[in-house]
RNA sequence: GGGCGCGUAGCUCAAUGGUAGAGCAGUGGCCUUUUAAGCCAUUGGUUGCAGGUUCGAUCCCUGUCGCGCUCACCA
C-alpha cells in the first residue's frame, strides 16, 4: 500500500470530490485536434492569410504552470511536441466555471482545452478557452518547482536532479526534464541512422537466439537461467558473434544485428549489464576493409543526427571525418610507455619490464590481457579523436584470424573515440582446425570454473567444417555511441530505465 | 569487492552538540493580457534506516541500505 504524502492526500480528496459531483477525473476518451505545435502554426498561416474567422482548435496536454489574477487565469499545457499558453476568462466561461478550474486544477494534471486562437499583449499564441475538461488528475506532484518562459522555451527551475529518482522514476524524469527527452529522441534516431545504412549496402537484418545453451563470441560472465520443460540452463547471450558467422557459412554474405547484451559484471559510468550491441559481419572484407566502413557508418550516423561529422563531447571538440588516425598497438604503446610487446613474448617477462616501469601488473594475466590493461589504462584515455589501434595479441583473440607469418598477432582493431573504446573488429577466424585449437587453447588459460573462460561450441566449429567464405567482423556498443553522439558523461543517462540495486530500508 | 563523498519538507538547497530553516510547490484571501506574475496570511519534517556516546544527536561514533565518484574487475 502506498503511504500519501500531505500534498498527495489533498489531491486523492479533490478526486473523491469530485466524483461526488458526478465529475469522473479520469474519462476514458479525449479529443484533439491539434498538438500545441500544430495550433500555433495553424495560427501562425492563418495570421498570415489575414484570416478574419478565429481558428478554433481543441488541444490536450499536461498542466506545467498556473497564474491566477483574479477573473483570468493563464495557464501553460505541455504536450508531446511543446508547449502552449491557456487563457481562461470569466467573461468567456462565466464565474462558476472559472472557479471550478482554480479549484479542482493542479500542476500536473491533463487537461482538454477548446477555444479560439489569439496572441496576447506580449505576442504569445495563447488559446482563449472556451470550454474546458479534466483528462487526469495527477496524485503526486511532479518533481519540479516552476516553470518559466524564456524567448518561447520553457525554463525550469529547481528541477529533479537527484540522479537516484531521475533512474528510478525516469517518468517523472521525462515529464520534467525536456533535454533527456531530447537525448532519447536522437538514441532513436541513430538506430534508425544504422539501419538506414546497413540496408543501403545490402546488409540483411537478422536476429540470433538471446537464449543460448552455450554462451560465447565475448569473454564475460553470463547470466544464467533456466528452462523449466527443459530442464536445462540456458545462458543470456554475451554476443551474437557465433551465431552470425553462422550464417555466413550459410550464404548469407552480409547480416547485421542490433539487440540486447547480457553481461553479469560490475556497473560503471560505461558499462550496464544490459546493453545494446551492433554487429556486422561482411563476406570476402578483412579487417581494413571494416575500418573504412567504420569510418563511413559513424560519419553517416552523425550526419544524421547532428547535421554534422563535428561534435563536442565531454568538452572536446571531436571530428569525425575520415580518415581516422591509426596506430598500431604495438607502436601506440611504444609511444605511450616504452614498451616493446614484440620483444616480450612470453606473459612474465612482460610483467618484468612493467614492473620495471612502475606498473602493477597483474601476476596471473596473460600475455595478451597485460597488453590490453596497457593499453586500456595508458593509451585509451589519450585516444580522444577518433582512433584505430589495430593489431591485438592472438591469446585475447580467440576469433580472429592471425597475421601471416606473425604467431603473437591477429588482424584486429578497436576504434576509440573521445577516450574511451567504442567498437572492436577483426579479420574473422575462418579456419575450424585453428579456431577448435584456439578454443583449447583459452581453456588451458582459464580455470576450469571461471566463467569467463570460453567454452568450446562444437556446433560453431560444425559450422566452419562447412567452410566460411573469408570475413570482416565488427561489434559496437551502440549505448556508448549515444553517449558520444548525445555528449553524455554515463550510461545511465543514454539507456531508460538503467539497472539499479534495490532499496530495501 | 576496496577507498572517498553524499542522503534534511513534494522539488532545489541552508543550519547548529540545545530538539530544523529558505525559495518554489501546497492551503486561504486580493487581483480581467500574465511570463519564475505580484501582494497578504498560512500548513508542511520520525533529518535514509538501526544502534551507541551524551543531560541532550540532524550534527560525534558504529553498523546498515541506497546513490555518486574512484580503484579493481570488464578479449
Amino acid at each position: 500500500m502506498a503511504e500519501y504524502t500531505n500534498l498527495e492526500k489533498i489531491r486523492l480528496e479533490k478526486i473523491q470530490k469530485l466524483r461526488e459531483d458526478g465529475i469522473e477525473p479520469y474519462p476514458n476518451r479525449a479529443e484533439r485536434t491539434h498538438t500545441s505545435k500544430q495550433a500555433i502554426r495553424a495560427f501562425e498561416k492563418s495570421e498570415k492569410e489575414r484570416l478574419e474567422e478565429p481558428l478554433t482548435v481543441t488541444i490536450a496536454g499536461r498542466l506545467r504552470s498556473i497564474r491566477p489574477m483574479g477573473r483570468i487565469i493563464f495557464a501553460h499545457i505541455e504536450d508531446g511536441e511543446g508547449h502552449i499558453q491557456l487563457f481562461f476568462r470569466e467573461n468567456d466561461l462565466g464565474k462558476e466555471s472559472l472557479k471550478f478550474f482554480n479549484k479542482w486544477f493542479d500542476l500536473g494534471d491533463f487537461i482538454q482545452a477548446r477555444g479560439t486562437l489569439f496572441r496576447t499583449r506580449t505576442g504569445e499564441v495563447t488559446l482563449r478557452v472556451q470550454e474546458y475538461e479534466m483528462l487526469v488528475k495527477a496524485i503526486t506532484p511532479l518533481p519540479a518547482a516552476k516553470d518559466e518562459v524564456i524567448d518561447g522555451d520553457i525554463v525550469r527551475h529547481a528541477t529533479l536532479a537527484d540522479p537516484e529518482t531521475r533512474y528510478r522514476q525516469r517518468y517523472a524524469d521525462l515529464a520534467v526534464n525536456p533535454d533527456v527527452r531530447e537525448v532519447f529522441r536522437k538514441r532513436a534516431a541513430i538506430l534508425r541512422a544504422l539501419r538506414e545504412f546497413f540496408d543501403e549496402r545490402g546488409f540483411l537484418e537478422v536476429e540470433t537466439p538471446i537464449l543460448q545453451p552455450i554462451y560465447g563470441g565475448a569473454a564475460a560472465r553470463p547470466f544464467i537461467t533456466h528452462h523449466n520443460q527443459l530442464k536445462q540452463d540456458l545462458y543470456l547471450r554475451i554476443s551474437f558473434e557465433l551465431y552470425l558467422k553462422r550464417l555466413l557459412v550459410g550464404n548469407l554474405e552480409r547480416v547485421y544485428e542490433i539487440g540486447r547484451d547480457f553481461r553479469n559484471e560490475g556497473f560503471s559510468y560505461k558499462h550496464n549489464p544490459e546493453f545494446t550491441q551492433l554487429e556486422f559481419y561482411w563476406a570476402y572484407a578483412d579487417y581494413f576493409q571494416v575500418m573504412t566502413l567504420t569510418e563511413e557508418m559513424i560519419g553517416f550516423v552523425a550526419e544524421r543526427v547532428l547535421g554534422e561529422k563535428i561534435l563536442t563531447f565531454q568538452g572536446n571538440r571531436i571530428n569525425l571525418k575520415a580518415p581516422w588516425q591509426r596506430i598500431e598497438l604495438r607502436q601506440g604503446l611504444i609511444d605511450v610507455v616504452g614498451v616493446d610487446i614484440k620483444e616480450h613474448l612470453s606473459a612474465d617477462s612482460l610483467r618484468a619490464v612493467m614492473k620495471a616501469k612502475d606498473m602493477e601488473p597483474s601476476p596471473i594475466a596473460t600475455r595478451g590481457k597485460l597488453i590490453d590493461s596497457m593499453v586500456g589504462t595508458y593509451l585509451e584515455p589519450t585516444l580522444i579523436q577518433p582512433t584505430f589501434v589495430y593489431n591485438y595479441p592472438r591469446d585475447i583473440s580467440p576469433l580472429a584470424k592471425s597475421i601471416p607469418g606473425d604467431h603473437w598477432t591477429v588482424e584486429r582493431f578497436e576504434g576509440f573515440i573521445g577516450g574511451m573504446e567504442l567498437c572492436n573488429a577483426f579479420t574473422e577466424l575462418n579456419d575450424p582446425l585453428d579456431q577448435e585449437s584456439r578454443f583449447l587453447e583459452m581453456g588451458r588459460d582459464y580455470n576450469a570454473d571461471d566463467e569467463e573462460r570460453h567454452p568450446m561450441d562444437e556446433d560453431y566449429l560444425q559450422a566452419l567444417r562447412y567452410g566460411m567464405p573469408p570475413t570482416g567482423g565488427f561489434g559496437m556498443g551502440i549505448d556508448r555511441l549515444v553517449m558520444l553522439l548525445t555528449d553524455q558523461h554515463s550510461i545511465r543517462d543514454v539507456i531508460l530505465f538503467p539497472h539499479l540495486r534495490n532499496r530495501e530500508d
